[in-house]
DNA sequence: GAGTGGTCTAGACCACTGT
DNA sequence: CAGTGGTCTAGACCACTCC
């Protein structure tokens, strides 16, 4: 009745999703082991351990040692979501980019960003503003603290020819860090700078990013009205 | 000088990672190919292929078959947002959850939401409206549709009782769908839903799930002021 | 202690795609 | 066509954790 032969990690996958939609495994249940399924299907327990842990990873499944495999019952659903760097974001739906440099400054930022950025007291570090735009209405306000004293390199990098995202991206390759996504309130100053009535719901993402040696950059990204970000599950 | 063994995936892409920051492998360069790289490890090409195969899940990697092996020059991050249901959030927070129904009727959709779930023309689905509430606050507003069509199960429950959200997730278990987050700035209703001032900025998750018999269910939930949802990268 | 998932190995074949 | 990643296999050992 299966109609399909088993033999692959994704056709183990879809037969264990179709026992979850089916209800013959409820939330909650204790499901076979790798060894039982593998046999079951006529296939190597890798293969079933291959797609059980893409089940797990997806949230749907909950995998212990020695407690075996349960179907979860309330799945936290993983969302992926793109971030590319902007110039590519824009570019990428047709528009024509242009970034274009407010300030650059180097100087003891405000309270807040210290702490979060772990800065010595008084410490000055460069702070940049821009302003990225698709086919020349202004796209997405970016606001960013750049620690130069971990990265000294960005003091001879001429921020009107290239945005710090681009030139953070290519140039410190890889770093842990964290995101946050939130809304504001356009207000006069967010108004003024992305050409928009002041009480617009804005969408805003939070980011920094770190080394070993401490923080590299935080920064704020205030989208225009009317952004969305979007991915499937 | 390697210091530590490399003996499992994990320390591969450790190692690897750390050819990527200390530029020896620069971005768009081609990296040596699995079995290459296996030799050299002193492990087997799975334990390679494990490790490259989860570095480019994350973006920082290229891979294409024949074509080898690239460090990407515009690495797209993928983050992964956790997607609770909503009174495992709340009460995760340690706050007391409550969800207040606000009105429940079957009737015909407004024109583009129709669309979106592709209804035939004048069908009637069920129309929930509700509020999450943390410590008596608002929290979340939920504004609902379901296919009743889809889901005939749904007009027997007793949605003062539990969420529509809650009992999705547990009845209808695995579906795809999109999600979408923008901002929104609060009006007079959303001001009086969510016990705020007008004016505020709002988050807003935009949700449809689907069936191969169609769409189950789309949804609008608008956080109240101040909501942020993070994730580590 | 024992059962389960997590991972490694060595070898094999397949699928895709650049040349 | 040939080189590369993608995957499967059978077997093994380990790590964790429930009882």
């Amino acid at each position: 009745m299966t109609g399909t032969a088993i033999k692959n990690w994704q056709s183990v996958q879809q037969e264990v999703l179709n026992r979850i939609n089916s209800k013959l495994w409820k939330p909650g249940d204790l499901i076979p082991n790798e060894a039982q399924l593998a046999s079951e299907f006529g296939c190597a327990r890798a293969t079933v351990n291959r797609a059980l842990q893409n089940l797990a990873d997806t949230g749907l499944l909950e995998r212990r040692r020695k407690a075996g495999t349960r179907v979860a019952t309330h799945p936290v659903r993983k969302a992926t979501l793109d971030i590319p760097i902007i110039r590519k974001e824009i570019t990428g739906k047709g528009y024509a980019y242009r970034y274009a440099l407010v300030s650059t400054e180097t100087v003891v930022p405000p309270r807040d960003m210290a702490a979060r950025m772990r800065l010595k007291p008084d410490e000055k570090i460069l702070h940049i503003v821009g302003l990225h735009m698709a086919n020349g209405e202004p796209y997405v306000f970016e606001n960013r603290w750049i620690n130069s004293n971990v990265v000294p390199a960005v003091r001879d990098v001429d921020f009107s020819k290239q945005s710090p995202n681009e030139w953070l991206v290519e140039n410190i390759p890889f770093t842990s860090g964290d995101i946050a996504f939130s809304a504001l309130c356009a207000g006069a100053f967010e108004a003024e700078m992305l050409s928009c009535k002041t009480g617009e719901g804005l969408f805003v993402i939070d980011r920094s990013t770190w080394k070993a040696e401490g923080a590299i950059t935080s920064v704020r990204l205030v989208f225009a009205p009317g952004y969305r970000i979007h991915t499937e599950i």
